[in-house]
DNA sequence: TAATAGTTGAATTTCTTTTACAATTACTAA
DNA sequence: TTAGTAATTGTAAAAGAAATTCAACTATTA
């Protein structure tokens, strides 16, 4: 077997697709040939994403699926924890993915819009605290600074 | 002059109403009537609130303004500092009171719904962090915890 | 008091997201 | 392997939020 065709196979088994199938099975649904696609496109992108530019990707590889799809399935990968709504900006949702990512915050420049990850200990603690304080049980967390970058307060739009 | 006055007089030197007034004539803009029933119906809510929500306690209330203005003054409100959006739920934006309010996270049950908040040290010294280690000037936070609640817990829907 | 510039409401537009429906397809169990 | 079934798809329409256009109005300034 060519080389090529092991790191395709290799693609084939992202854990994320095995946690998506697992999922789609457990609830009687269907992995159809356009979720798999969806999916895989996702999880190729390593960064936020919008639904336009997951649809326009998508286009751009030549696969003809509909918005419609994009947005039956956004549903499905948040409710098994693969992805989860960021922020709402810009008119639209946003979406970053969740496994096997550290929970971490969003620092958000107002002027240049720029958005920065950065992790900390205080958070993981903060979710532990209001678990076991407050009896709940967590599956996720949105965590976003606003306010203004050193570029930007360097280029004296703000003092 | 008699006390019910008094009363008033009071509710009309709301420091969020001062803070308004300020903001507006520093950008050169109008106190206008409608704004200043908007702002004040903002700060007699003791919640959180949508445009749709605002704009019928208005209506309750016999102030026919149009949604167009409420639109147009949130930004307002926001810029100022005011107030911020907290989520984006049920296809549109939420919001909640900033000035007078420590930051504090929100944790969110995900079956009954139910929005708690809370507040916890670690918030105030993570944005200290952020402000020194990277230079940001901070000026609003969003901090959401996404889970079960302990009674929708205890309920069986979810072990 | 007149001129200027900002504001309002109503209606319209834009844009995102959801939904209805008919055709199609994945899965199940014989 | 092959029906039978129930879910899924794309298209188009609908629903809904938010922004915008515009003429009438109004606060402020000169």
């Amino acid at each position: 077997m060519p080389k090529t065709k092991d790191k395709n196979k290799a693609a084939e088994h992202l854990p994320e697709i095995e946690i998506f199938k697992d999922y789609i099975r457990r609830k009687g649904l269907r992995f159809t040939p356009e979720r798999e696609i969806i999916v895989r496109e996702i999880f190729e992108i390593h960064d936020h994403f919008d639904v336009d530019e997951l649809y326009l990707r998508l286009r751009n590889k030549g696969k003809k699926l509909s918005k419609a799809s994009i947005y039956r399935t956004l549903p499905l990968l948040i409710d098994c924890g693969l992805i989860q709504e960021v922020y709402h900006e810009d008119g639209h949702m946003h979406y970053e993915h969740v496994y096997g990512h550290e929970p971490h915050a969003h620092v958000r420049c107002l002027e240049c819009r720029k958005v920065e990850e950065f992790t900390d200990q205080r958070i993981k603690e903060i979710e532990e605290h209001i678990s076991k304080e407050f009896g709940y049980r967590l599956t996720g967390l949105r965590f976003e600074l606003l306010g203004y970058c050193p570029d930007c307060l360097k280029k004296q739009y703000l003092s």
